[in-house]
DNA sequence: ACATACTATATGTAAAATGTCAATAGTGGG
DNA sequence: CCCACTATTGACATTTTACATATAGTATGT
């Protein structure tokens, strides 16, 4: 398929939700990768594969948002790490929050501009 | 900078902004991509370089959501395109609306959640 | 004529983000 | 022993974005 095919339109996401909404769950509490896989689903997140999740906790970790051990109680598997975000990682949590406000707002005015505009041509105002 | 540092939070817009932002700009009137380029800013999409509007104009274009000719009536400048939305690209820009709708809702969501959580916090249930 | 500023579009390339696939590995059940 | 599930990691390709620069016409001042 061309170059020019390539890019659909697919479940568009804003930029930074998945940072969010993991930094957010581990505000909640410390918790495995393969679990975050999990929990993310509540935040309407499409299909993420798990070495996505795993790098972002790295990439993450190296940023200092959050810090990881290997598990010590040993569980249906091979050894695990446990996340936990720094205050860093708190604070980092806070801006992508301020970030999301401001997302949401800009939506907001191009959905109504939409609207508007279609509401017009409805009127006959071609 | 090492790879790890180099992510930075920066404007978190949600992706097909643009795009939905020009396919609504282009269903109201046909435009030149430099018209594009100042009339973008009403959506708070901070600064877009030129060669990214170009460029998305030119993909558009070539998966058939957008047609362009050279404008006839000369102004202060070189020869210039007009773009005109195309059936296809009312369509896809309705399709665009979908889902900024969905993702607004799912920002929305991890906000509400996040709000929650700290409310929690703040009446001490640790 | 020459410099320069603004309008206008196009291209090449590098960097960053995302996606896919498969490798590795422990545990438990049949 | 084979298979399914849990769990993490690495390599590679693709996609998206950013940045710098090339090209070029028009207008204005000197």
């Amino acid at each position: 398929m061309g170059k020019a095919q390539s890019r659909q339109i697919r479940g568009c996401r804003a930029t930074g939700m998945r940072e969010a909404a993991l930094l957010l769950l581990l505000h909640r509490e410390p918790a495995h990768g393969y679990t975050l896989l999990e929990q993310l689903k509540e935040f309407g997140l499409r299909e993420i594969s798990s070495s996505v999740i795993y790098r972002a906790l790295r990439d993450m970790e190296a940023r200092g948002w959050v810090a990881s051990m290997w598990d010590e109680e040993q569980t249906q598997g091979p050894p695990r790490r446990v996340y936990c975000i720094t205050n860093l990682g708190g604070q980092v949590l806070a801006l992508w929050v301020q970030d999301l406000e401001e997302s949401r707002k800009r939506i907001d005015y191009l959905l109504r501009a939409y609207d508007r505009h279609v509401e017009k041509r409805k009127n006959g105002h071609h």
